[in-house]
RNA sequence: GCGGCCAUAGUCUAGCCUGGUUUAGGAUUGAAGCCUUCCAAGCUUCCGAGGCGGGUUCAAAUCCCGCUGGCCGCACCA
């Protein structure tokens, strides 16, 4: 087994090769960090995922909207972006290293904390406390804010950001959805669409981006609700594979199959509609082709999460070529957003509760689709000890669904192959046409950009109306009739048969 | 952002140290053709490269500097 490094080396090379990714962007003039091109398979496989996430939150009755991605500069004021999710810096007068100045305090100097302190406080407050750059000794500069959202300007001269997570514009909607959902909480949307973090110096490729595309689900729910859910009473007796912060802090990484009901009863989710939330979000990423064998449910350690949150939990997805990786949080953001945001517009954000306004609480599903995009290509990734490779992607996923070959390059035989190609074109799978080289080189082709089914039209086609129906994984083939091609490979896509099904 | 290492066709790589011998070599992929009745077969032909910008020199892929990007370590990842 190749080490981790090596092996994301391998995975984006062939990412590359293929058309999945290619980056950084804009390649041509050198290229800046945080940003990658989907090549077609990759956007391919990138609609595939969203439409499984699409799919998932429609049938758990959450409804899609789209917002702008550019917000003037009080938004984030009321989120709390503007001024909580910066960075306080400073940096040696002498070596120029950065350090963050709240974390460099509490490290050096015993019991002392900058926080709530504003930035000028900050400065004085590290000469007071003699510290100095731990690298070279000496003095520090003064501290400055370095904010992780991309700012822009709006006309001529009003300041505006490039959002940094969806949630916060589907917030601002909440007047125009109560309406939409005739005052009756819980309301339940998602919204699928791009975000923008100014990170300092983006790593690991397609895992930490500058710009990507996030998708938050979100349910507005009051708190009695939250205790009393009923999809949570139907799901409940499912089990996760969960990973709760107890057995972390007794040092084990064991993942335990917890039934919903005995998490909530063990207090592992205080509250039966987030536990629903956390099993919604399995849900999503089981269909985007992840198996808890790959997947674990992660429960923030308490001094991990954020002093308000009763629960945090993310999906983490295994991957070879980086272990664990963090795919997605299950937030508890209580009515912190919604009442800011009541603050800083004067807009009324409550309902009614026995007469009195109320705030209401929000949970929160959230995740980008990048990392899962990356994470399925390295999972799915496999090799012989000839090299050769294989992308066995389940088929409902796969980019291209079937292709379509010719045994020969003859006429006789390349004629019916347009046809059957345009019929299954026709039933809406993405299918290829090819006859170039020979028949096992383009089984190979299609092998590595994990193509689940190829189909083959020879002499005996021409005969008795038969093809071959060529199968990814087990490379076994069986000969089934013309007529059959489309429904029978609607049928494998969909997972209704399988292929051994049909060899019997 | 700091330190170390690095950057040659789509991909992998040779050459660089010791400047001229190179029309930058190979493998693989890709395209065209021949052949071929099912798993990267064979033969022929073809496409295709020293990140960007400066400097040194008669001459730079080769030496030097800057930028950009990558990897590793540190920091950062709300």
């Amino acid at each position: 087994m190749s080490s981790e490094k090596d092996f994301s080396e391998i995975v984006s090379g062939l990412a590359k090769k293929r058309g999945f990714y290619w980056g950084p962007s804009p390649e041509i003039y050198g290229g800046s960090a945080g940003f990658y091109d989907l090549g077609p398979l990759g956007k391919l496989l990138k609609n595939r995922l969203e439409n499984v996430i699409r799919t998932s939150f429609v049938k758990a009755n959450f409804w899609e909207v789209e917002c702008p991605t550019v917000s003037p500069e009080i938004v984030w004021k009321a989120s709390g972006h503007l001024d909580g999710f910066i960075d306080p810096l400073t940096k040696c007068t002498k070596c120029e290293q950065v350090y963050r100045a709240d974390n460099l305090v509490e490290e050096l100097a015993d019991g002392e904390s900058l926080k709530g302190l504003s930035l000028e406080e900050m400065t004085s407050r590290i000469q007071e406390l003699g510290i100095q750059c731990p690298k070279c000794k000496s003095e520090l500069g003064s501290v400055e804010q370095y904010n992780l959202m991309l700012k822009t300007t709006l006309g001529l001269d009003q300041t505006a950001y490039m959002r940094p997570e969806t949630a916060t514009s589907t917030y601002l909607l909440f007047r125009r959805l109560l309406t939409f959902f005739r005052d009756k909480l819980p309301a339940m949307v998602f919204q699928i669409g791009n975000a923008y973090r100014n990170e300092i110096s983006p790593r690991q490729g397609m895992l930490r981006l500058r710009e990507f595309t996030q998708v938050e689900g979100q349910i507005f729910i009051l708190d009695a609700d939250e205790m009393n859910w009923a999809p949570y009473e139907e799901v409940k007796t499912e089990t996760l594979p969960l990973l709760t912060y107890q057995s972390q802090e007794s040092g084990s990484e064991d993942v335990q199959k917890v039934a919903l009901e005995q998490a909530v009863k063990k207090g592992y989710f205080q509250k039966p509609a987030y536990a629903w939330c956390v099993w919604l979000a399995h849900k999503i990423f089981s269909g985007m082709g992840f198996d808890d064998s790959n997947m674990r449910l992660r429960q923030h350690l308490p001094t991990e999460r954020a002093h308000y949150a009763a629960d945090a939990w993310d999906v983490e997805l295994h991957t070879k070529s980086f272990g664990w990786v963090e795919c997605c949080g299950i937030h508890d953001r209580g009515n912190y957003d919604l009442s800011r945001h009541q603050e800083f517009s004067k807009q009324k954000l409550s309902v009614k509760v026995d007469k009195k306004p109320v705030v209401p609480n929000v949970l929160e599903i959230a995740f980008g689709v990048e990392r899962p995009l990356f994470c399925l290509i390295d999972n799915c990734y496999d090799v012989n000890e000839k090299g050769e490779v294989w992308l066995r992607f389940p088929p409902h996923l796969a980019p291209i669904q079937a292709a379509v070959f010719p045994l020969m390059g003859k006429e006789e035989l390349v004629g019916p192959a347009a046809e059957i190609y345009h019929d299954i074109l026709d039933s809406g799978l993405v299918t290829q046409l090819d006859q170039g080289g020979s028949i096992g080189r383009r089984y190979r082709r299609q092998d590595e950009i994990g193509t689940p089914f190829c189909i083959t039209v020879d002499y005996d086609t021409l005969e008795d109306d038969t093809v071959t129906l060529r199968e990814r994984d087990s490379m076994q083939q069986v000969r089934i009739k013309r007529s059959e091609v489309v429904p029978v490979l609607h049928q494998l896509v969909k997972r209704e048969i399988t292929f051994s099904s049909l060899t019997t």
